[in-house]
DNA sequence: GCCAGTCCAAAGTTCACATCA
DNA sequence: GTGATGTGAACTTTGGACTGG
């Protein structure tokens, strides 16, 4: 109970800049940013020195300004050398958005057909609370859970919106570099 | 004894990087990472180019260097692209792990509409492929690129299925046990 | 137990932009 | 102002843990 409210609270921070953190990287709860500070120093193998006393305050708007302080921070934080792997082979080349005649036509669509397909949840999942309901197994009115069935339909529709944007982002990377990759 | 040492080092090593091998896979003695580097690659109809001579080094800690070499390596230690099983159809699977009257009927129906929103998209993308087909700006009938209306349609179902089982997961923690917690 | 499959945290890469020699 | 280098958000791939026939 307690700790995984402390749990939740202790993901959320980096370690070692107090940005928000995206996970556990190379030993240490940390942001994108040091994950990556992390990894080219060690690739490259940095040999960073201090202007200063080696006491230089490291967090989201100071982290750049003193790279031995940052990658001190870092090791002191739990990263480890040995959880940077060598470099692996070159992935593809990422692909640009734009928004053309064709291509917008097609995602309008997309959207479109998105939108009916929210509706048609929304009907689907009112009707089962109002069935729910109508049984009257439960007088929880009040009740704490009954947000649950809100919760459910506004997530889908974070979901939704999530796969709309993918859709279209990647369908228009199809759909306009015909000759590029 | 010395049988069983020399059996145990057999099956030990993976054939194709040396890492420690879990048993045979698609053919070839193999470790977790060359089974799933290898279905990946079939599945997604990987075309992969050596940068180098195509005899680069493949071990534990380069095998990730180049996936040319990777797979080749793969092929030449008997891995049969014929033991790729097809992706197996998550909505077809349904619950099987609920069985309530209520809550399997409200999912029935969420898992229904979801077919439908997956026709919808289906229509969609396939006439627009045909208007693209249509507008003959260039023969590209072998041009690689031409997965790609195939990448939408499958990532699309992938997604799809995600959202259709986080659902589930979530209306069924919230309809069934409306007393507890 | 074996070997197909899937899932997902934590590795990786890419690249627009910032900053510097 | 030009090219080299660093940053970090966005994205992909990997492989160990797990499920099911
Ligand atoms: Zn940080
Ligand atoms: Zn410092
Ligand atoms: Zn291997
Ligand atoms: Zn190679």
């Amino acid at each position: 109970m307690l700790s995984s409210i402390e749990a939740t609270s202790t993901t959320a921070i980096c370690h070692i800049c107090q940005d928000k953190a995206t996970g556990n990287h190379y030993g240490a709860i940390s942001c994108d940013g040091c994950k990556g500070f992390f990894r080219r120093s060690i690739r490259k193998d940095h040999n960073y020195r201090c202007r200063f006393v080696n006491n230089c305050n490291v967090d989201k708007s100071h982290r750049n300004a003193c790279r031995a302080c940052r990658l001190r921070r870092c090791l002191e934080s739990g990263m480890r050398e040995s959880a940077i792997q060598s470099e692996r082979d070159v992935l593809g080349k990422r692909q640009k958005l734009d928004g053309t005649d064709e291509s917008s036509r097609f995602f309008d669509n997309l959207v479109d057909s998105e939108k009916l397909c929210l509706q048609l949840r929304e009907t689907v999942i009112k009707s089962t609370e109002q069935v729910i309901y109508d049984k009257g197994k439960i007088k929880y009115e009040n009740h704490p859970k009954i947000a649950n069935l809100d919760d459910v339909r506004s997530s889908m529709h974070q979901q939704l919106v999530i796969l709309v944007e993918w859709a279209k982002s990647l369908g228009l990377f199809q759909a306009l570099p015909i000759e590029d990759q």
